[in-house]
DNA sequence: CAGATTGTGTATCGTTCGATATAAAACAAC
DNA sequence: GTTGTTTTATATCGAACGATACACAATCTG
């Protein structure tokens, strides 16, 4: 009944996580935007609403395809241990291969745009409590299963895990570098492992 | 020889640095810190360069004052352990006190300009590179005097510490909840913890 | 005092910002 | 075809941006 889109919402959407995630909200012009999504300023008013509407919905955009994506996936057809650390693994993996250094923009709205804009808070603190929440589910399972040792408490640990991989992630952005992010890792996965079951040994 | 200045160059300094704390490089104009510094956008840049070069100013005396404050005080009156346990038990009361949501400085500025700006890079890598070598210093300290196991590696158990501080910093932007931040420190912090010496035990 | 030097305050430079008014273009229904 | 509706493209709008030109004020050196 009209003049259709020139353009998929998903396409030009995908240009504007782009550009976010590299420059955040306020680093990223709106003539950045259209002449990464390749359309007009108007039309991209027209389909989006203004700036900060653009961001939410790339936000959103970006927790349903790199978040929930990578959490679904390794939550059916790893086990629960290894969803965590293969969790880990992966972003670690694409940290390093990143020429642009961008992190996650999950992560860099939390530090860009959380504490000045009360509805984004509540946006990125739902998206983080996901993460949380996979990472509680994990650690439950895996606890059910004897992956883990009995000590594990996984409210606290999904809450360290939460914290390190928002670590992982600023460090990304400024040094992204294996010995550290491998190294800063290390001991935190460590706390998963089972003792060794030696002869001389025995809790009780 | 000439005119003298109308204000010490320190205090609006600070000025400065409260600006770029809440609101980061991109986020605060010139005009923003001149109104907070007291001062007239002329007297700015005659007296710190441009801009850029004021951020630089403002987080070289926020690393100073914040940082090395911290990491001095508590290393020369604390023990090797109990300097890296009250480190991130100042670090959560700040975080939760703060009506701003501010973070720290340094971990916002990691995320903000370091990925853009190869000489801030080189600059925040520094500052972090200062918080990793007093954890490890720490730790190195806390092992010697048989504070913490001996199967603690200081020099990945530094890097998870520097990875939980930027992870507790940014909770604390977007979501400074005290059930979060201290159940995160709390698996990590629980690695110092001695065994405890009971009967039936023994390594060997 | 006069001369030199530096800081201050007003006003503004050109640029870029987010956001639109406007009109032509592309479709569906008729 | 005509009409109605939506999208596109050009050309901006006023506001805010970083940064200064300029003249005046304040100090030190003689």
């Amino acid at each position: 009944m009209a003049r259709p889109r020139a353009f998929k919402d998903d396409d030009v959407l995908d240009a504007a996580i782009a550009c976010f995630w590299r420059r955040g909200l306020e680093g990223t012009s709106v003539r950045d935007l259209a002449a990464e999504m390749g359309i007009n300023g108007p039309s991209l008013y027209n389909a989006f609403g203004d700036k900060r509407s653009l961001f939410v919905q790339s936000l959103e955009r970006y927790a349903a395809r790199s978040m929930r994506e990578r959490i679904e996936r390794l939550e059916c057809q790893q086990t629960p241990k290894a969803a965590v650390q293969m969790f880990f693994q992966e972003v670690i993996a694409r940290s390093l291969s990143d020429p642009d250094h961008r992190g996650c923009l999950i992560v860099n709205s939390a530090l860009e745009v959380a504490p000045h804009d009360r509805e984004l808070r509540k946006v990125v603190i739902g998206y983080l409590g996901e993460i949380q929440n996979f990472f509680a589910r994990c650690l439950e399972r895996a606890k059910d299963a004897r992956e883990i040792p009995k000590s594990v408490e996984p409210g606290d640990t999904a809450r360290l895990f939460l914290g390190l991989l928002l670590g992982l992630r600023v460090a990304a952005r400024a040094n992204p570098d294996r010995v550290l992010l491998e190294g800063m890792m290390r001991p935190a996965l460590a706390l998963l492992d089972l003792p060794k079951k030696s002869a001389a040994k025995g809790k009780l």
